[in-house]
DNA sequence: CGAAATTTTGATCACGTTCAACTTCAGTGG
DNA sequence: CCACTGAAGTTGAACGTGATCAAAATTTCG
């Protein structure tokens, strides 16, 4: 089910490459249409793969960057007693293989939950860049601190908050990150997955995780129909699970525009 | 309580700058004594802070990084409910400020648990390093993936893991990295913080963990007096706790040299 | 269409919370 | 030296959230 694909690249009118990951570093550092395209030459292959494939598997030699451009996957851990814990849901913009690119082996495994297409370079390729324009150093950075920041924001939802303030909060927080790409619909999105991948990333179980989703359908504050969510209420929502949005700095000195002079 | 002392810095017989920040960069990057001395020079203060002392409040503006040299603190948020999650615990060698420095606003708080002694520096002079010296941008990458790959497991604990296998695998995961920057003494270490604070890391309550923590003891896996610990079966907690430990792979390339080899 | 996956509903049970009281210990002042 | 204080640790009883198990209803798909 993997083929490759011509190395065509996404282009915007201005010749740019335009995926969700160059949108989000945009959000926090000044990206030029060359440097974009210096980083589009670190890609060695664009993959499209099918529903339920393994990228990452626990316990395998991984070293590959893999930006995401299409579709949803998960990353989790499975324990020797059988049950699973998504860590998280990888959307557009995020990037396989990080955190276990950077580890000797994968802790974790990542398998996709619906089609996907990914723009793939090898770690080394992007190290190496990295030593010629330090700012993509710095990117990765900032974009393994934004991973940390959402995976922080998840432990508190597993550990203090009830199961409905949970879910509202699992939803707030995919409706943030698919905006940030360009992927929210106003109020409504796309979320392409089963009850138990949703229960497998909020530590709950099937039935529960559906009663649930039912008390918020009923309270009105969602619609689900087929594979999309409407927040109908999104100002109670965001009371009940006490969402907080986190928004990453941009990178300071000479990065950001209007610093150019200094040296 | 904060006052500031001379910049003597702490010197090994080399004349290196010797501080548990150093030996955890080492363990993934090949750092020579001058470049030691150059992320050295970025410290503008250090600081000596009792216990219980904020040093990042949520919502107020945090732009520094804080190496701890010695001492314990928590990052955690406390929800409007009264309830708090500490997200982990800051060792001697973690940062201060991250991922707080890296937002617009910190959506995190950090105390301090007992005193501690940290060096201090402003983000933007790392990050002006960084562009001299790529290899600091991507030590910071690490940093931050080492950050989100125990966040990881956290999640893991509080999703799917029972509380007695919660709290061994915090005990085992509070050695590995105290060992890590030499502090542990064999199997045994100091963990000088109350019991409401291992039910605030864990998400448990104290009575419950106070039970726990009994289990393991008359279990004979772990012993605790004073504020030690000491595991008494390690293999044991391991096997009860689904431990695995996550070992970061060095930085690839021209960075790396002979490193290979080495360990 | 039939088979499989997914969603929904119900009944029972257990893990961990809550609340309360009691103990232990270190520090402080009489 | 003891009384008092406050923080931390320990124990017990009742309760509730969410798990578990089971089965039915519904949707998806080969």
């Amino acid at each position: 089910m993997n083929r490759r694909m011509p190395l065509s690249g996404r282009r915007s009118a201005s010749g740019d490459w335009d995926v969700p990951l160059v949108t989000r570093l945009r959000g926090f550092v000044d990206l030029s249409a060359g440097e974009a395209q210096e980083l589009h030459s670190l890609i060695e292959a664009e993959m499209s793969v099918g529903r339920r494939r393994d990228l990452v598997i626990d316990g395998y030699e991984f070293k590959k960057l893999a930006f995401v451009r299409e579709g949803f996957a998960a990353r989790y851990k499975l324990l020797r007693n059988g049950k699973r814990q998504i860590i998280t849901l990888i959307l557009p913009g995020d990037v396989v293989g990080m955190p276990g690119s950077f580890l000797d082996l994968p802790t974790f495994s990542v398998i996709t939950l619906t089609d996907m297409k990914m723009d793939v370079c090898s770690l080394d390729a992007f190290v190496e860049l990295s030593h010629r324009r330090p700012k993509f150093g710095l990117a990765l950075a900032w974009l393994a601190i934004q991973e940390a920041t959402t995976y922080a924001e998840h432990i508190v939802d597993m550990g203090r908050r009830t199961s409905v303030e949970r879910l509202a909060h699992f939803l707030l927080e995919i409706h943030a990150r698919l905006t940030m790409v360009g992927l929210a619909d106003g109020n409504a999105f796309d979320l392409p997955i089963s009850q138990e991948v949703m229960s497998d990333a909020l530590g709950l179980s099937v039935p529960h995780l559906n009663r649930m989703l039912s008390k918020l359908r009923t309270d009105r504050m969602i619609a689900r129909a087929d594979r999309r969510v409407e927040l109908l209420d999104p100002e109670a929502l965001r009371r009940l699970a006490h969402f907080q949005p986190a928004k990453l700095a941009g990178i300071p000195g000479p990065l950001k525009k209007g610093a150019e002079l200094a040296s």
